[in-house]
DNA sequence: AGTGAAATCAGGCCAAT
DNA sequence: ATTGGCCTGATTTCACT
């Protein structure tokens, strides 16, 4: 991770390129992405090594189907946090994206302080996570459970 | 994508620790994987077409920084539709998963019919896709946008 | 920064179990 | 369904530009 800006400075067409086939397809292979974006192979590796460096990739992830791995019942939970404890949002923030349900944590303006995307085995287990995991802290105001009846990704992001 | 149950029938341990390391790390090689969950190359390779074919895999994809392709604004746009035409939904979310600022559409429950995660270029093109792609449309009665602060993954989803 | 050659390593088909 | 063998092709380093 280096200290350049987090702007287009630094990336030109061919990053740009590389970066929205890997957004496509994060498992192809060197050479094939290299053929694509019309450089070589070895340039190719670097360039990608850069680009996780700089932090323009943070990752690659394989989009894993929840309901294929026991949790089929997904929701969106909106909470809302004590204004008495505002200074301790981060390391509570922290704390839960390490709740084995949850799979995205966005803070957000507006009335609410975070929005949890969490995928759950059960009703039950939803309840759980809303009750002992979020309501059951004393951090928490109040929260808004919205289900999920379905998630897509979009599809052109550059 | 076979007509196998969308649940934890055909999927046994092996497969489990195959999703848990794929979701962790895309693009972990073969062999690598074979290793660490004790089989030979050859058989995770087709163990990993076959999450792929049945669908408890949906893809790989690289995590790209939206700040550094151009979209560092990101927001949630909560999106109601009018009630006369709850039918054109479907026709309607497709459409919205191909507008370039969209990352996810969430289909929920509650007064809102789906939530949209758009990294947009700056607010001029944040408002744009509001006023133009949402609400110019007939089809939506109203929308709700929150900033987002900040967005991170959850760790560990198995 | 970009490249080509060379060595190492991984991917992927097949026949056997 | 799992495997080891085998060949093909991909990854990675490095000296050079």
């Amino acid at each position: 991770m280096t200290d350049v800006p987090k702007d287009l400075r630094g990336l030109d067409d061919i990053d740009r390129d590389l970066l929205a086939l890997l957004q496509v397809d994060g498992r192809m292979p060197n050479n094939a992405l290299a053929e694509r974006v019309g450089i070589a192979p070895s340039t190719c590796l670097t360039r990608i090594r850069r680009l996780r460096e700089i932090g323009a990739v943070r990752g690659f992830h394989a989009d894993v189907d929840p309901a294929w791995i026991g949790r089929p019942i997904q929701a969106m939970i909106a909470v809302r946090i004590r204004s008495e404890s505002r200074d301790a949002i981060g390391r509570f923030a922290e704390s839960l994206a390490g709740i084995p349900a949850v799979r995205d944590v966005y803070f957000i303006s507006g009335s609410h302080d975070f929005l949890l995307h969490v995928a759950a085995a059960d009703v039950d287990d939803l309840r759980e996570v809303i009750t002992e995991r979020l309501s059951g802290t004393r951090l928490i105001a109040g929260t808004e459970t919205y289900l999920i009846f379905e998630h897509r990704r979009g599809a052109g992001n550059i």
